[in-house]
DNA sequence: CAAAAAACTGACTTACTGGTCAAGTTTTAA
DNA sequence: TTAAAACTTGACCAGTAAGTCAGTTTTTTG
């Protein structure tokens, strides 16, 4: 691909994920989407063909960082630990790609009508494997008897929300922009809720302190 | 207002809930609710003028109930109490109003362009109310001293999140709609999250049992 | 340097949808 | 009973946006 191409598609992608973000799939022009990118819409239609084929490549830019994320379950062994780090790299994605996560929550809560089967696959493969560690936790004493299911909706919508209500939260926090702080705050407190709220301890069956 | 006028803005309304929660207000078709209502497209217009119109119809549908949502907190001093029946208020919301609430998180998520600036005030009104109120119980030492800010979104989203995301909460449970009692469950599990992870007590300083 | 490939663009077409209109039918109330 | 008000409906219009096309310019490559 020449790297003419590479630029091009990169700066498309990014005006594409802006308004897509803000109007949705439906209301948005590809002139729009143009306009925001400085070139005529005959530019877009060049590089991508068609609207749906530019929607589709802006969703698969979250896509990986998604699926990266449960990094820490996977390789942290203390549940502490594991479960503070992936709320963390959840949060991480907000605040990094609020585009295109507001994206693909659209995209969710239509019912995916648009994402490719193989990646929905991979999605619910990765929510099984957590289940499955959350069920491994508890049966090891671990933490408490909680529900896996209901837990691992706490935790995607607590750190998710911080990028699809980023307008509400601005508002409430009086702020038009939140700072590193207070996405550290943020990681705190759904870590806090977790861990004390589960009862989670490390290994060595101690519990682990989640202030300081 | 005629009865036949009451009865047919009914209809219409719930139809048009169904349709903009699935589809989002740019990409509903008028035609389509009328459809759904088995009525002509022109019985819409005659109803309720325009698109926009019905629109605001369907939003003003959620707000009463979530700005009852709060009545708990406002009259019950036992914070451990008051926050277990709010989380239950708000899941019962997300239960009930399936449609409506999607369509006011859509709203909300692209800054609520079309919401009124009187409901807007509002519902900002009611958010300063909760984090004065969760300001109060942390400094009567009834609570840890957490982030209320963040503790409130928590609260929203994991409440919320069973309304808005649904389709993915049901294809990770294994089934096509929640049951009563998945709900129990995760209200149980929200407010042991959140009385055990904020330390929350109740007046008289004893800490509250989340199980049972 | 030439020619072919890639990138770019203005103008156009087609399909669709919000909204209107005018003519009908049913309901209400004196 | 009857006339006005409320309701219903098929047909139509105007505006808009996705996508196309044909031709031009720029870049690459032998």
């Amino acid at each position: 691909m020449s790297t003419i191409r590479k630029k091009n598609e990169a700066k498309i992608l990014k005006a594409a994920s802006q308004v897509f973000a803000s109007e949705g799939y439906a209301a948005t022009k590809t002139i729009d989407i143009a306009k925001l990118d400085g070139v005529p819409k005959d530019n877009v239609y060049y590089y991508f063909g068609n609207k749906e084929t530019l929607y589709s490549a802006v969703l698969e830019t979250i896509i990986e960082p998604l699926l990266s994320a449960t990094h820490p379950i996977e390789t942290i062994d203390n549940p502490a630990i594991a479960l503070t780090e992936y709320i963390k790299t959840k949060l991480i994605i907000s605040r990094d790609y609020p585009y295109a996560s507001k994206v693909f929550a659209n995209e969710i809560m239509r019912g995916s009508p648009l994402l490719s089967p193989e990646i929905r696959q991979r999605l619910m493969n990765q929510s099984t494997f957590l289940l499955d560690k959350f069920t491994q936790w508890i049966d090891a004493g671990q933490m408490d008897n909680v529900s896996p299911h209901h837990l691992l909706f706490m935790i995607w919508s607590s750190t998710q929300t911080y990028a699809d209500f980023s307008w509400q939260i601005n508002a409430v926090m009086g702020k038009s922009s939140l700072t590193a702080s207070d996405y550290d705050d943020a990681a705190h407190l759904i870590s806090q809720l977790v861990l004390k709220g589960c009862n989670v301890r490390s290994g060595d069956d101690t519990v682990i302190s989640t202030s300081g």
